[in-house]
DNA sequence: ATAGATTGTTAAACTGATTAAACAGTTAAC
DNA sequence: GTTAACTGTTTAATCAGTTTAACAATCTAT
């Protein structure tokens, strides 16, 4: 227990204060002094511009959105008056009226840890960027059964509420994505119905041919490999890459080593469980994503399965952080932001009416670290 | 290098697929037989509406806004046309002209990874729930120096984008939170400015003096401290918690036992090195978050120190998926999840008008994990 | 029977912008 | 010296709702 010297309870902590000292810079925040806006700081509207500039509200707007007719001369004057008054149009009349809202709408899966999850965050961070430096904000929304259920995946639209919407983690068993194909949406990181819906993902394929490139060439031969989610068609691009470079090497599939990981960690421990126990011989293991990986070495290490040294592990997704892991992960590295900032881009060209068709794909690399080695010859 | 056996080449994967097969629900996507929208969903206004219903726009608008004036008959009559119609209020004019948006914006600091970030992620999660449950939308936006320069975050109310907003992430060198104090906000998980702004945070001291409980109790007298963000007011408050409790417990804190970790794990692998090089004897380290608790042990092991046989180590924060680190970590629950739900309500509260003044403090305990043990004596 | 209160509905003003069409004032062409 | 073609600006309609005040119809109370 701790022993507590009298008088010498709550005294002030000047050590942690001179830490702070000698770190912090210095911080006033005198409020009185800070510029006083002005108390009710009443609505200015673009007719008490047009007022005080002596000109027509319909002159404001035109230089408001730098219309062409208007001369130069009109436009400065005009302009000036804007800046002095400090006034700012009311987005919500000029949607009203243009009928654009400068608004995209991401829809996430109704998974607990959505928005703690790397792999959306990873795509989220390009999107956001995007979508800025295009003069859009972003609404976020999750599909949750009731939200889909009452329609307002389609609200969206229909009030207003956006020009368009960027799905993300979701794949055919997702039948409402079907709802949104008469309107600007892109599925992200995944395709539907063949098609239908305008897309871009990464190019799976690739990513699974490197990983297995990589193992063929390390001399292993009996790969297990941890899927998940194969009623997605970019999961089914992986596992069908897997058996087809397998059958490429001569190697002909197990059944047996095959087991899903529901792309998270546990599924992944689990799985490699399943794996290991079902064929004492497997060497090495390609998992469908990085989470789904480090699980499955975590199991295997408490096992006492030494990783890369008894089995080798191959992630997919290449998320920050994993780098760190102990042993750092061999992944296929997807370019995950470079991604979100596609399918934005893509995006806002489709509710421009510049494509009319957008099927994107981006390119893979494998990223080489320690989950993986040579074969051990027995 | 994989040997390749001709006519093998490019077969179907047969197992792959059975594998599926097994997995996944049938899928049939029959895009000829989806109910047929009709081809141009010619935009239904509140006036056809009227028009069909025989009554005024008026009415309608009450029945919609479930003005008690609308009699029962009417009313019902009203509402049927509106469901065989399909219509829904544009939701730009209904803001327009009712002066509300519902909409939310939530500010992240302008960090790299913000997204993908559990901290914030499952803030963010608690607020999405709770904005949907109370019919708000969120936006999401990223403070970075330009857009604040711009002004961009007072153009989110000026311009009548959003209602109010929440600020994650900030603390008191982040001046521009001041612009905000005439609006609706909220600083989520700090305070600012001696309270001039509302404010949600989880009780910093509370879990400092658990923390630190924990270990005094387990017998630990050297205690090291990685810390972060000393402008801080809320990582302040642990600062000060941690010396106040070594002198309650008769030990004089050493200036060498405290370094910066910058919440990052990087920071807090750097940090630990610092401070075992500077003091042989610390048996244990207390650190601002889990992202450094875990760049900390890293450092640890990787150098030859058992965690939590030679070292102890306490986090902050409990992320998801860090009770599955080798070591598991023993760090303060921190209730984010409770914190975004808090923080949505308490908004929506003021921006209605229903409360002038939020400032809640959430209660914080300890998870004993495997990353702390009794001292060991030499 | 008539004034007063109650109830339900509507006309009209308002929210704050955009934009097509009209309209002056110049300049160019025949 | 008309007529035609440009320029730059304004008028007025429009976007799609909400809300206040007015109004008609019915119900009470005197």
């Amino acid at each position: 227990m701790a022993e507590k010297l009298k008088g010498e309870t709550r005294e002030s902590p000047d050590i942690a204060r001179t830490a702070l000292a000698s770190t912090a810079e210095p911080i006033q925040v005198n409020f009185n002094t800070l510029p006083a806006e002005e108390n009710p700081p009443d609505r200015i509207s673009i007719r008490d511009v047009a007022k005080q500039a002596g000109v027509s509200i319909a002159t404001v707007s035109m230089v408001l959105n730098q219309n062409p007719r208007i001369s130069r001369g009109t436009h400065v004057r005009v302009q000036r008056v804007i800046d002095s008054m400090g006034y700012r149009p009311n987005r919500l009349a000029q949607s009203l009226s243009s009928r654009y809202t400068q608004v995209l709408a991401v829809i996430l899966p109704p998974l607990r840890h959505a928005f703690a999850d790397a792999y959306f965050g990873e795509i989220l961070s390009g999107i956001s960027d995007r979508a800025g430096k295009l003069g859009h904000k972003l609404l976020i929304e999750q599909a949750k059964p009731q939200y889909i259920k009452e329609g307002k995946h389609i609200e969206l639209y229909e009030r207003r509420f956006v020009d368009g919407v960027l799905c993300l983690g979701f794949n055919e068993k997702h039948t409402f994505l079907s709802d949104l194909r008469q309107y600007p949406m892109i599925l992200v990181d995944n395709r539907f119905g063949d098609g239908v819906l305008d897309y871009v993902h990464c190019d799976y394929r690739m990513g699974a041919k490197q990983a297995m490139n990589c193992l063929l060439q390390l001399g292993h031969r009996n790969i297990g490999m941890i899927y998940a989610a194969p009623e997605s068609p970019t999961a089914r691009d992986v596992l069908e890459v897997y058996t087809t470079e397998l059958r490429n090497a001569g190697i002909e599939v197990k059944e047996s080593w095959l087991a899903d990981g529901c792309f998270t960690d546990e599924g992944g421990a689990a799985a490699a469980n399943l794996l290991t126990h079902r064929d004492k011989d497997i060497t090495a293991l390609l998992c469908g994503n990085d989470k789904m990986a480090l699980g499955a070495i975590r199991y295997l290490v408490e096992h006492g399965r030494k990783v890369p040294q008894d089995i080798s592990v191959v992630g997919f997704d290449d998320i920050q952080h994993l780098a760190y892991a102990n042993p750092s992960l061999t992944t296929v590295h997807l370019p995950l932001y470079e991604l979100g900032v596609a399918a934005c881009e893509r995006l806002v060209s489709r509710i421009r009416g510049k494509v009319d068709r957008v099927a994107d794909v981006l390119p893979t690399h494998l990223v080489l670290r320690e989950s993986t080695s040579i074969v051990r010859t027995r």
